[in-house]
RNA sequence: CGCGGGGUAGAGCAGUAGCAGCUCGCCAGGCCCAUAACCUGGAGGUCGUGGGUGCAACUCCCACCCCCGCAA
């Protein structure tokens, strides 16, 4: 039982690297050392804010770095022998040099069913392309960005109303599961690589604010996709006026009736709904938030904006 | 001192010194085969809190509390 003895160092940030640090400590690989991104100031009062790992790290006493920058990270490194490092949503790529550190080298948990969607936003990607199926991939890293030979990989089914937090979640849990079940055959060399097909694979970039916006040219169905894939940050608005209109919840329907609608035209939906034509099919908004006010249906919002029928919402 | 919006009837908003209003909801009545439609009437507000200036403050000035968007 040779990793029970190992020195293993988990890499990680969110929430999504917290619950299989989690499920790590439960299942008996409780790390030697947490590295974790630097506390951030966070919301209106700018307060420093510990990441989600940093958090748990503290409620199970395991021992915290949070360098700022690489050459922090090479310190660390150089004070201590590391057996295995895992990694899972680290937010900084680990230099080539620091990769060769550990005696087992990084196992990178990516939550994609690698060659695709490699980089910065794969749960995201899968929803907003409509993804029936998506999956976990165990790696082990290499200089070049989620391209190392796959040690293991689970497919997890997308489901119609998963959105960014509920696939994240069951992401994290099979992700787990398969972490915990390959660590050691990999500790023992029992483990296959599989070498991934570069002409497979596809790329995320990170989500901006930007990629957020509504483009009322694009179909009812994308937007459900949109709304669903952005849903923690940076949920979905549109402009009304100078001020930003957020979409905190808002149904499809089907179809295109209200053929004679231009795209983004707002129209009164049923029951007095506020309902906005799409380049294909319609959306009633049923939750919506203007900058600076509490959100509230798209009924009530009708209410003080009487002549918001009839006007076109735009895309910048 | 990061930037900014807001707190007025149950809900959403307008009013920016001189009787506190609009849409919706609510209550009562009417019309109708009928209705979420339409008509008539009605209830419901210490205009976030505390001070100040004014003959007069929701409105101007000062302080404070609360809610929210951006940024990160």
């Amino acid at each position: 039982m040779v990793f029970f003895q190992s020195k293993i160092v988990f890499f990680g940030t969110p929430e999504f690297a917290g619950i299989v640090l989690e499920s790590l400590i439960k299942n008996g690989f409780k790390p030697n050392l947490i590295i974790t991104q630097p506390d951030q100031p966070l919301g209106r009062k700018q307060k420093l804010t510990s990441p989600p790992v940093k958090e748990l790290a503290l409620s199970n006493g395991l021992k915290i770095a949070q360098p700022k920058n690489k050459i922090e990270l090479k310190k660390i490194f150089e004070k201590d022998k590391v057996d295995l490092a895992i990694l899972v949503a680290y937010g900084m790529i680990i230099p080539a040099e620091i990769l060769k550190k550990p005696v087992y080298g990084f196992l990178n948990l990516h939550p994609s069913l690698l060659p695709k969607y490699r980089g910065a936003s794969p749960i995201q990607g899968a929803i907003l392309n409509g993804e029936e199926k998506t999956g976990v991939s165990i790696i082990k890293m290499t200089e070049v960005v989620d391209a190392g030979p796959i040690l293991n990989q689970e497919v997890v089914a997308v489901d119609k109303n998963d959105n960014n937090e509920t696939l994240s979640r069951k992401l994290a849990e099979v992700g787990s599961k398969i972490l915990i079940e390959t660590i050691p055959l990999y500790l023992e060399g029992k483990i296959k690589f599989i070498n991934q097909n570069e002409s497979l694979a596809s790329f995320t970039q990170i989500i901006k604010r930007q990629d957020g916006q509504v483009d009322w040219q694009k179909s009812a169905d994308f937007l459900d996709r949109q709304k669903r894939a952005f849903s923690s940050w940076p949920g979905i608005f549109t402009h009304l006026g100078q001020k930003r209109l957020k979409i905190a919840n808002l149904s499809v329907s089907e179809g295109d009736f209200k053929a004679n609608l231009k795209s983004g035209e707002v129209f009164l939906g049923p029951n007095s709904g506020l309902a906005v034509k799409c380049g294909q099919g319609a959306v009633e908004l049923k939750t919506v938030q203007l900058e600076g006010k509490k959100k509230m249906t798209g009924k009530d919002f009708l209410r003080g904006q009487k002549d918001l029928v009839g006007k076109i919402l735009k895309y910048f």
